[in-house]
DNA sequence: TATTGTTATACTCTATAACTATA
DNA sequence: TATAGTTATAGAGTATAACAATA
């Protein structure tokens, strides 16, 4: 239950704004790097040495396979990513991130996980707080966004 | 200055996440009531008896004065707003909230900016210190940013 | 016969350029 | 001549349905 109506609405204020914000920030550093949110998003999933099916990612995109074979096209033709033939079913085309994909996905991951000079400077014990709080918050959060779920 | 860059990692992370997961919500709560996300930001930079012009709205969603036509007309057809002729200047179009716009506008804000139990129900100085150094943290961000749009 | 991925097609959202009607 | 808004057109991103190759 509240305890306080009013302090809660101003914090949750407080962390939508922060989110948008941040949306903000993304989209500008993918503009820098020349990437659309598509491509992050599949960089971000691929990891070095580790190729994923087409489907496999559309289902964790939840997106359509046809959807996902335009946007692996639209990274092979950056050269970020290539197909391979699948050894044991030759119906699967396993996406791999190529050498330059992985150069981008560092570059794109150190710009992303930055942590701003805004936060860095925080004192160490208001660090701790929120940090804490922020946590306790979250996977509250996650209960009642999986019970939601689970109800549906 | 960094205190302690892995409790500063730890904690941006967080508010990471939660952005994701505030976008997320944000989105669930549109597919249920049948909105876009261009809907969305039409109808909250819009307020009840104060109809704005299609290029004032453009302006402020950083956007084209033809994709303002064309989303004013989707509104349109939904019944959400009305374009108004302005009497000083025929050239203009005000677009006022309906009604119905007023309504689902309402509708919208009550979902949206509804604090989650999971925030609502910390405790008061928890609370408190989360809020304090968040908004510490977002009015530091906010100077870092016009300074880095000022350099632009 | 079922499944993986592709192609053909269509719809939404966005932008640029040409146009209209006012000013 | 300049401005507010529209229309024509084009491109990115998304989905559905029909299809090919393989299981």
């Amino acid at each position: 239950m509240a305890h306080d109506p009013a302090l809660a609405q101003d914090l949750w204020r407080l962390m939508m704004q922060s989110a948008m914000s941040q949306v903000g920030r993304a989209s500008s550093i993918l503009q820098q790097l020349g990437l659309t949110p598509g491509h992050m998003k599949a960089i971000l999933s691929l990891r070095p040495g580790e190729p994923r099916p087409i489907g496999t990612l559309a289902q964790g995109f939840g997106c359509d396979a046809s959807t996902m074979t335009w946007l692996v096209d639209r990274l092979e033709e950056r050269g970020l990513v290539e197909r391979r033939p699948d050894k044991t079913d030759r119906r699967v085309k396993a996406v791999a991130l190529t050498p330059q994909g992985v150069r981008m996905k560092k570059k794109l991951e150190a710009r992303m996980f930055e942590v701003p000079e805004s936060i860095a400077g925080l004192k160490p014990d208001v660090l701790e707080q929120v940090r804490d709080a922020l946590a306790l918050a979250m996977s509250r959060a996650a209960e009642n966004s999986s019970m939601a779920s689970a109800a549906h």
